[in-house]
Formats: C-alpha cells, structure tokens, sequence
RNA sequence: GGAGAGGUGGCAGAGUGGUCGAAUGCGGCGGUCUCGAAAACCGUUAUAGGGGCAACUCUAUCGAGGGUUCGAAUCCCUCCUUCUCCGCCA
C-alpha cells in the first residue's frame, strides 16, 4: 500500500499519478479527509489517555497512603467508558482507510513512458534470430501429440480444461528447462529456496494481491488459504516483519514452483493450450534491497531474466510497459515476449518489476540504514519480482523453434 | 486427532494487578585506560504513531485478537505458534 502521508502533505501529485494509469483519482480526496479526522481523533483520545495514566498513577499512591480513592475511581470510570467509545470510532475509521488504501495501487515511476493502454507500450529491445521456416510450421498443440510430449485433453481430463500433462521427453525437458534456469540464477547471486505453494490469508495481504485479486485465486474456504498465483507470494513472506541487516543488502532469492491461477474472467482469450492455463511452472526471482539501488537492481534483473532466452537462443523481444499497463504493486515493469512461430506473435514469458515499497510497507520488511555520527534509522526495503522465467509460453515458442519437417 | 508445557527487548532470562517499556546477564555501539589490544570501568542500545523548528514530549506495543478493571506483561476467553508424549499417516 501507499503511504498514506504523501496523500496528507501532497494529494494533488498522488491523484496525477493515479490519473496516468488510468485511475479514479477522487478517491483521494475522501481519504485526504478521512485522514484528517483520524487525525484530530488520535489526538483526542491521547489527550484523555494521557489524563487517565495520570489519574490512574494518582490512585495507586494515594491507596498507598490508605487515602479515599472512590471520588477518583468513579471519575475515572466514566472517562474509561468514552475512550472506550472513541477508540471503537478510531477503529472504524482506520478499517475505513486501509480499505479503501488497499484498492490504490502504486504509483509510477517518472521514467514510465505515459500511456492509454498496452497499445502504449514501449519495445526497447529485440534479441535474437528470427529464425525463417520453409515449411509451414506446426503448433506447440500439434507438436506436443505428434511427439507424445504434451497432452491437453487427459490433462483435461484429470483438472478440467487449462490443465497440461506433460509426458515423456515433454515432462523431461520441463525438468530440464526448471533446472537450468535456477542453476543459471543461482550463478547470478540468487540462494535458491523452495517455499510452500499454499498460503495464508495474511501472507497474500502482504504481497498484496489480496483482496483486489481475490477473485483470480484459488481458495481452500476451510482453511482459508490460497494456492499461491507466483512464488513471488512465499518468497516475499520469508522476511514479513523482519528488520534486515545494513551489510546483508540486497537479498535475492530465486524458487521454482508451481503456480495457480484461476483466470476468471479471460475465457476465450489466448485460451489454447499453453497460451493460458489455470497451473504453470515459473522460477521466481526476488530481491530486497535499499531504496537508492532498486532501479539499479531492476535492470540487472532483466538482465537475468534476459540470460537463460539469449541462452535457448530465442526470438524475443523486452518492452517497457506504460503507465497505464503496469502491475498493481510496481512503479515500473518491463515484460519479456518470445515469438511465437505458429501464432505469429509476440508471447510473455517473464515480466520484471520494483514495486518499491509498496508490498514492504504492509509487509513490514525494514532495514537498518546507517546514517552519519553511527545512528541509524529503520527504513522499509524495496522489493522487486522478475520471472526468470516461465516455462509455458517459453515451452511454445521453444518447440516451435526447433521444429523440422 | 488426544494429553501436557511454553511464547517477554538482538539473544538469554526475571517479573503473577499500581511510576514495568519492563530487573539482571550476554551481545552491539560510544568513551576512559593502553604504544596497541584484552580485561576493567562509565555511558548508551526497541518499534509504530501523534505534537513540536528543535531540545523534547505524549500514546500504543511483553505471540495475535477480544474481555474484566480507575489501572493488565500479570486475571478471563478465543485464535496462532513452539516443544514433549500418545495415536494416525506419505
């Protein structure tokens, strides 16, 4: 979540950033001034606080000294009973808040090229051969049961449609392709973790995917738990209310897992075979760090998603997404697209982003930041997601770029 | 799943209703001493929020959330979690 004090000290810059991605910026105005009635209302009852430990330490003296303490406790009792109430209002009001701050979403950086729509996107690089067939090349659907690799209609069968079942060399070179993109990151810094799939109600509100995408999850209603859409989830919950070390910035992480998404709501869209499905296979990678190097890390970060398609030798493509296309929790994103033969197009097999301290903020990772005279001062991380990468699209345009008659 | 015991500051560990945000020890940081270091000694060492230009000050926080009370780390309830034992199980 934002904070919620660049609302207070600047609203009208918040709801010009709001307005370049496309957002209702009025809802910063209600709350420029639900936050200013917590305001007076905190300070309201801190006063009548402070009285009352006041008061209360008065008792205890005086029944120390076998003084008649009655007068002060029935005072006491009915102002106990109005702080009572005006917490309870205080309460609300800060339910209030964080509701509507949940629906905010992060604010763009001011490199973030200006857009309406993903039409708006900026391509900033392409990379490697194109690749020109003589014959007209098969799909990755057509591939997979001709080499009896992949099979959509028993994975169909077993979960119900957007589900694969790779088979033989198909599974085997999956494995492969896992293995060598977390040897790959490992060899770029990354410590390699394997995190549980399914999570907590509180570790998705720390990454913040809920409750905006609620809808998109996969939810065990007994436990209240969600299968977790990106390991982006678990990895950024290993440090959830933690204060990291000055001299251990930043961390990376990189874990393979499965992910799960329900993708309500995109039926009829790219809805053959790997193109969309409900469970993929992703290696994630995650870095916290401090706020001055975060751009920084950004670009290594494509870098290395960039590595493991410029090692598969691969057509592809990194765009930097506008303004208005950026994911909810980043300030800046670029996507990696491979291309794919078959469909003639450009498919997203990783997209990079710094959410800043956007997810740390509810997170509440922190660092220790040293400042002159050896003070130091706690401050929130940055954190960064970049799939590195993706099997499935990958897994399209791999096969369709080895492809022979 | 059943039975029991715990969860206190970076760590260890006191505290069972009234200046307790919390003794003490260790660690960390600064200093004295020293050619230097160790030891010793002195000082300092949580987080969030509010007010103030600032010095500073106020509020909240002892696993989480409720309750009792003028007043809760301390009493009551719920939940989470850790450990030990039993059962079940990949």
């Amino acid at each position: 979540m934002l904070d919620i004090k660049i609302i207070r000290e600047d609203p009208e810059n918040v709801k010009k950033k709001l307005s370049l991605r496309n957002e209702d910026p009025q809802i910063i105005e209600k709350l420029y001034e639900l936050d200013k009635s917590r305001l007076q209302l905190i300070h309201t009852t801190e006063t009548m606080k402070e009285n009352r430990n006041k008061v209360s330490d008065e008792i205890a003296v005086m029944k120390k000294n076998k003084e008649n303490t009655d007068g002060k406790i029935s005072e006491m009792k009915i102002e106990s009973e109005k702080i009572k109430s005006l917490d309870e209002e205080l309460k609300s009001l800060d339910k209030e808040i964080d509701d509507l701050m949940r629906y905010i979403p992060n604010l763009p950086d001011e490199s973030v090229p200006h857009g309406k729509s993903e039409k708006d996107n900026v391509q900033i690089r392409i990379l490697g051969d194109k690749k020109i067939f003589e014959f007209k090349i098969k799909d990755h659907l057509q591939l997979g049961k001709d080499l009896d690799i992949l099979d959509f209609e028993r994975g169909a069968k077993i979960s119900g449609s957007g589900f694969a079942l790779y088979k033989g060399k198909g599974a085997r070179l999956e494995r492969a392709l896992i293995n060598f993109m977390l040897d790959e990151q490992g060899k770029n810094g990354y410590k390699e973790v394997m995190t549980p799939v399914i999570v907590t109600r509180e570790s998705m509100e720390a990454a913040e995917k809920v409750p905006k995408f609620e809808e998109d999850m996969y939810y065990m209603e007994k436990d209240d738990m969600f299968a977790i859409p990106t390991a982006e989830v678990s990895i950024l919950n290993i440090h959830r209310d933690e204060i990291l070390a000055n001299e251990e910035l930043p961390v990376r992480y990189c874990g393979f897992t499965n992910c799960f998404r329900r993708e309500a709501g995109s039926y009829g869209k790219d809805t053959k075979g790997f193109l969309r499905v409900h469970q993929f296979n992703k290696v994630e990678l995650i870095t916290f760090c401090k706020p001055e190097e975060s751009y920084d890390e950004m670009e290594k970060m494509l870098s290395h998603a960039c590595g493991i398609i410029d090692k598969l030798g691969l057509h592809y493509r990194v765009i930097e997404l506008c303004t208005a296309d950026i994911g909810f929790a980043a300030s800046k994103c670029y996507d990696i697209e491979v291309w794919s033969y078959a469909e003639n197009k450009w498919l997203e097999a990783s997209s990079v982003s710094n959410c800043t301290d956007y997810q740390s903020r509810r997170a509440m990772v922190r660092y220790k930041k040293q400042l002159e005279n050896n003070k130091s001062k706690t401050e929130l991380v940055h954190i960064l997601n970049g799939s590195g990468l993706a099997t499935s699209r990958l897994m399209v345009a791999l096969l369709e770029a080895l492809s022979d008659k």
